[in-house]
DNA sequence: TGGTAATAGTTGAAAATGTAACTAACAACC
DNA sequence: GGTTGTTAGTTACATTTTCAACTATTACCA
């Protein structure tokens, strides 16, 4: 099993971005999954609306650059667990105003605490000056 | 939508990790799936086996780190493809060499060529110091 | 006003994924 | 040689995701 081709997969960003992006969510995973049996996508809203208060579907759409089922599916399952109400919008009764209940606030707590400390552990693999130009980095490919 | 909690999401490194890899890999995406209807664990696999040329499903799983049963299934369907071919060890016939066919190959490097392209169009929004750290600093997050 | 278009969000069916249990082949040990 | 343990790979089933079609409401405009 010698490389034979001179194409490097460790140079092709959209795999290199995977890989790291697949491994450093595993153990915040087993955190959310483990402790509250949630999904990536629920986490995400949970987190957009603890941050934002008081969003739209849609909004978290946008944000999280998330599709509109896969939020609507989220959104059901935290508001059976109460982590979250709907409020319809008075003046326009297609949206729906979503905020978290304290519950869902507690639970949010609690993984912040867990993401914080998640960071910390990644971010010891690399120096400040690396960190900086990551978050930089990152952010400017994330916009398409 | 007035952001409200301290935690930014934006610093959460899986999270960003995530968007990032989720954006840049949708362009070359649309054409894996456009052109040949493969999912995301077929290019990949298809990618291995052209760049190490001989390999059995489990040299597959270590190298790109993906579940024998995700490789299981891209296996089965690129030799439905026609893309590669399967050899039984004649030692131990537990495993099964695999490589591509001169289809398979062709598919490669119509693929590759995309794939440098589009690597070529998420580096423009880079400088060189950027894309060296970044690579180093992926390469260093993909080991758990 | 009425009719078409657009928007927010949901739902159902099909496709893909993850988990665990399985088969088949080999290894090791007595 | 037979029992037990390991390994490579597949399969079955449950869970998730995707895609397209759908409802309900509002906007646009002749």
């Amino acid at each position: 099993m010698t490389q034979k081709d001179d194409f490097d997969l460790r140079e092709f960003l959209p795999y290199l971005l995977n890989q790291a992006a697949e491994i450093s969510s595993q153990s915040f995973q087993r955190i959310y999954k483990g402790r509250y049996g949630m999904l990536r996508a629920e986490w995400r809203v949970l987190f957009h609306l603890a941050i934002f208060e008081r969003m739209t579907a849609k909004d978290i759409c946008e944000k999280a650059i998330m599709h509109k089922t896969k939020v609507s599916r989220a959104v059901q399952r935290l508001e059976q667990r109460r982590y979250l109400q709907r409020q319809p919008d008075e003046k326009d009764r297609r949206h729906e105003w979503l905020t978290l209940t304290s519950q869902g606030r507690a639970v949010y707590e609690d993984l912040r605490a867990h993401a914080r400390q998640h960071d910390q552990v990644l971010m010891q693999k690399l120096s400040t000056e690396e960190i900086t130009v990551l978050r930089r980095v990152l952010n400017a490919l994330s916009r398409p």
